[in-house]
DNA sequence: TGTACATCAGTGAACGCGCGTTCACTGATGTAC
DNA sequence: TGTACATCAGTGAACGCGCGTTCACTGATGTAC
């Protein structure tokens, strides 16, 4: 899958790693992560459970990988929705409806990494990481709107929140947006987890409303205005 | 709890129940509600499993008190913190503290409720009709703000989310609320479920800035504005 | 007030089940000369 | 090209564990006369 020349033998470790892999997730689709069992994979896949040892160390190892999987697929997919508009602001909104049609794609994926965390899991300081390079997707874009924008932030909470991640800025990393930027960056990532997390948490089934048109309006008004 | 004359026979059961109510929820704290385990309850009470029978018909029995006892704890929080003030926009305030505040005094409580669904436990219609009471505390005070606000929604997309809420209400359960206070209602819930779901599953820590202060911005946006 | 009876909380044994993980092994696949 | 050896994927038995739930029971508590 990431390096050219192989030997057979680790072609074919990769290659049942992903099966394992992808029993894996429909197994976190119907049962949970937590009830994840690397038994119950084995069985579909037609070997035994200790076979699954010489591929992943233990359950928490084969966790992990799902974890940053969907990191790594999500980040990928978020900038290349940036990559593919020229403007600020349309970067944004093809940010926004990928991150819903990633979300949609897989809504336990969405909630693995973003939902209530696993019980007893700690996630990898890489996966901090990878969450990182997605907000910086966010942080370029904004920081070009903003300086279109002149306009300060609306509102004296606004404003204090400004000044608060002026010397609050490590999550950045380092990148060099200023705080109107910041603070629109985590707002936006705030608002459209708001709904997406909702959606995919079926808590709006029931409610017999679009969630799309919701989240288009939030869009909207994410990416005009503070 | 709830009954005025009752057989010492009835209180002690009572009792007894929200006694393993109260182990079952610090157990959801530290493994989650998908790994509940009734025999462990027991085993903290020092009484056998099979004497938890005599109070929760099964594991699923156990699981819907809980959830409806949030919601309704929730849905009395929200009243109360309404009922403290006279103005629609400081009701608002007052109401998005109350829900931050009682997701942060119990985390894995406000994520049983509106987190990840537990994997094969469906929550019993009454808990949805809890929910709607919930937003109809919202629904009162957007539709009082409304009145005072001439200005129409701001954009198209806001404008297309109105015209569809306005024949798609349902969920506003006979509620007159004009499409914009449905509009408005709708968005104060993603929004502040956004921060706080995101704060609640620990997905700021090691962000290294204040989530009140995102707050406190988000819901003066969202209280001022469409 | 005292006795006979009904109610019911809680017990311990048992059911069948599945889990993660280890271990010593077999047999096929690949490597070196 | 053929043989000797090393690697390593996968097996089956075993470990100790915990689970939800049922059942027939005992003994205490409450009720009716």
């Amino acid at each position: 899958m990431d390096e050219a020349a192989r030997s057979p033998r680790e072609r074919y470790r990769a290659q049942v790693r992903d099966e394992i892999k992808a029993h894996a997730w429909t197994q976190v689709a119907s049962t949970g992560a937590s009830a994840l069992s690397l038994n119950a994979i084995a069985r579909q896949m037609g070997i035994s459970g200790p076979a699954l040892y010489r591929y992943f160390r233990n359950r928490d190892d084969l966790i992990t990988a799902l974890v940053l999987d969907a990191y790594h697929d999500l980040a990928d997919t978020c900038r290349a929705a940036a990559a593919s508009e020229h403007t600020a602001t349309a970067r944004l909104t093809a940010v926004a409806a990928a991150l819903r049609g990633w979300a949609l794609a897989a809504p336990h994926r969405y909630l693995l990494i973003y939902g209530t965390p696993v019980p007893g899991y700690a996630a990898p300081p890489e996966a901090t990481t990878v969450a990182a390079s997605i907000m910086s997707v966010l942080l370029d874009a904004f920081t070009e709107a903003v300086g279109d924008d002149p306009s300060g932030p609306a509102g004296e909470p606004a404003a204090a929140l400004d000044r608060h991640l002026a010397t609050h800025r490590q999550w950045a990393d380092g990148h060099p947006a200023p705080s109107a930027a910041l603070r629109r960056a985590l707002t936006f990532w705030t608002r459209l987890h708001g709904v997406v997390s909702l959606e995919v948490a079926g808590h709006f089934t029931g409610m017999s409303f679009d969630p799309a048109l919701l989240y288009a309006a939030e869009v909207h008004a994410a990416v005009d205005t503070a």
